[in-house]
DNA sequence: GGAGAGATAGAAAGCGCTTTCTATGGAGGG
DNA sequence: CCCTCCATAGAAAGCGCTTTCTATCTCTCC
């Protein structure tokens, strides 16, 4: 039914040997051969069984890339870059050639269906696994995390975080195959605080993300740095709001800081979307922006600049990570010194923001 | 020094067989087996050799989905809603169990992308293909993928075109393994024009998508023919400009729409991405939304309803499309009658649009 | 002109798993 | 008490490919 080399071999009055060598070119074939054997390739519409092939050679061209939420233009945009990073650097154009098979598994923020990905992807002796986002801040689950990424490390699978950050005490086997790019978000959001606490702001709530996830936590602790070296430690809890990741989040929780504190001049959000939700939400009470009261997002993803006003937010390099995690993946790039590199996030001031009244 | 089947049979005191029948439940094991074989699993750690299985048993778990646009969250809301209903629709928790690898892969709208990648999940043997949103515009492309995509069908890869227009005469083969969920770009197309015929505009400018794309047509179809029974079908090329689906092509194509044509009340975006840029680009041209030009998109992404003003646009099922997809791929569901389904788009009318000046 | 060096091609042994076919018990029926 | 039948388990033959080890053959150099 299906056509295999044998009978691509037999079309090209060749030896399977030989078809196998043309189709991976890592040994010499004479050129009148080769063309006899693609010239069968052609006719028959060969295409290489990858399980048979990954099973014999023992390697895979499949490569993994874990992100928390595949609607998250934050992720999208990562994974993105990530895979044309890969593209880019496979060269390839050559039939059975180098063509890495990068994909995008969805975890959902659940840590078992990270694991489950990941042991899916260790089944298929994925080439490598990028982790994206923030992870779940749980010392348990984090073990887990870690000791199957030693696993797949020492499988011979790449391990590469991006925009994570680094794994507790993973091991010093590990530690060779494994890279690590981290955002700096703590210092980023104390940037960030400073900038509204510069302008005035006394009373700022903070709409954070899930109290779960390291993200979340490392912002928070930027915000609380921040504040507290400018004397206003003491509401912070009562300031501060949780939950996910999205808009109807970022709405409720500012109807909610401003019940609590009516007085608030300023919210500073988890992350864009949370801060659009914010904006909603204060627009839907009549109080205008930044007139009234502040706000500021983080990540700088494209839609906010489209916001009204323009958000002020932090903007993390994420094209520039994911490239470089893409980068790892394929080792087209050396792991940075300690396999540990961190990038920052820029403060970008637009119009969401203004001197306290 | 990795485990196998065999490693985890002599530690069970079993034969492979029976690991084999084990972990793929699908033959009477007794259970004081089971429980040794288990036990020999876990303390082994051991993980199938994923293409040693595939090749075996010549069938895969690996499902693709493929989007032109992975940062574009049109398409992250529907690969994750296709993924959510996978990981539903599998069910399980057995340790071999049925797991489907749902990954999606990002073709960044090349034609050349798709074919290749479309290729790599064949050679992976490929459970099901899932292709989303729209196709390239082209004869010669559209038959390419055609094509492949029987291949794929005739080796029992379930196909699944979501959001996409159905497939040139596939042949009838191919039509059994072939499911179409289809949206109604045009008809939505035409009832926002009509809602803004019928709010007293008469010139009204379209910002379309790229050229080559099916949904930049058959959305711009849409918007033509209610413009033509409306009597406005003579300036209609001019009204209209083409660029990429993102907001700086919205951003120009307004100015140059407005260059063209100061007068214009009303203008129609392919997307509500395009349709933010339109906005900003108004904005900064000092026109007041809507009281001067009424502005509007399509999709109805999640961030349409926090713009300022709101935009009115056309709601697509983009999760009810998706999960269905979903289900379609997994078999879960029973194909449409005649494999194709066309879903409506819904017209949710916002603050974006007014009353013609 | 013969021998060693390259270049090129083939033979065959797996890779780790699934599955058909076969074997071995013990339980139940006559 | 023997034989048949079900429930289980094992043996072994591949699945389609890669790759090591050989085998030729053609140059090239002395």
């Amino acid at each position: 039914m299906t056509v295999t080399l044998a009978d691509v071999a037999a079309r090209a009055r060749v030896s399977p040997a030989t078809v196998s060598r043309v189709l991976n070119g890592n040994y010499p074939v004479a050129t009148a051969t080769r063309e006899r054997v693609m010239r069968a390739v052609d006719e028959l519409d060969y295409v290489v069984n990858g399980p048979a092939s990954s099973l014999a050679a023992a390697t895979s061209d499949l490569v993994g890339i874990l992100v928390n939420d595949i609607a998250d233009p934050f992720f999208g945009i990562i994974a993105g870059a990530v895979q044309s990073a890969m593209g880019r650097a496979g060269g390839g154009g050559a039939v059975g050639g180098g063509e890495k098979l990068a994909v995008v598994c969805n975890t959902g923020g659940s840590p078992e269906r990270e694991l489950t990905y990941l042991t899916l992807l260790q089944r298929q002796r994925a080439a490598a696994v990028v982790l994206t986002g923030g992870a779940v801040d749980d010392p348990g689950h984090g073990a887990a995390v870690a000791a199957k990424l030693a696993r797949l490390a020492v499988a011979g699978t790449r391990v590469v975080l991006c925009g994570r950050p680094p794994l507790p005490a993973a091991g010093e086997d590990a530690g060779a195959a494994l890279a690590t790019l981290t955002f700096d978000n703590e210092g980023g959001a104390r940037r960030l605080t400073e900038h509204l606490l510069g302008l005035g702001h006394r009373r700022l709530g903070y709409v954070a993300g899930p109290v779960e996830r390291t993200t979340t936590r490392h912002r928070l602790e930027g915000h609380r740095a921040a504040m507290t070296v400018a004397g206003l430690g003491a509401d912070l809890d009562r300031l501060t709001v949780h939950g996910p990741y999205d808009r109807r989040s970022g709405y409720e929780a500012a109807c909610e800081l401003l019940r609590r504190e009516p007085g608030l001049t300023a919210l500073v959000a988890a992350n864009d979307t949370v801060a659009l939700g914010v904006c909603a939400a204060l627009r839907d009470q009549g109080l205008r922006i930044p007139d009234d009261v502040s706000v500021a997002g983080f990540d700088d993803l494209p839609f906010s600049v489209d916001a009204v006003p323009a958000l002020t937010t932090v903007r993390l390099p994420l094209h520039e990570a994911g490239a470089r995690a893409g980068r790892l993946a394929t080792g087209a790039e050396a792991p940075p010194p300690g396999g540990l590199a961190t990038m920052g996030g820029e403060l970008v001031v637009r119009a969401s923001t203004g001197r306290a009244r």
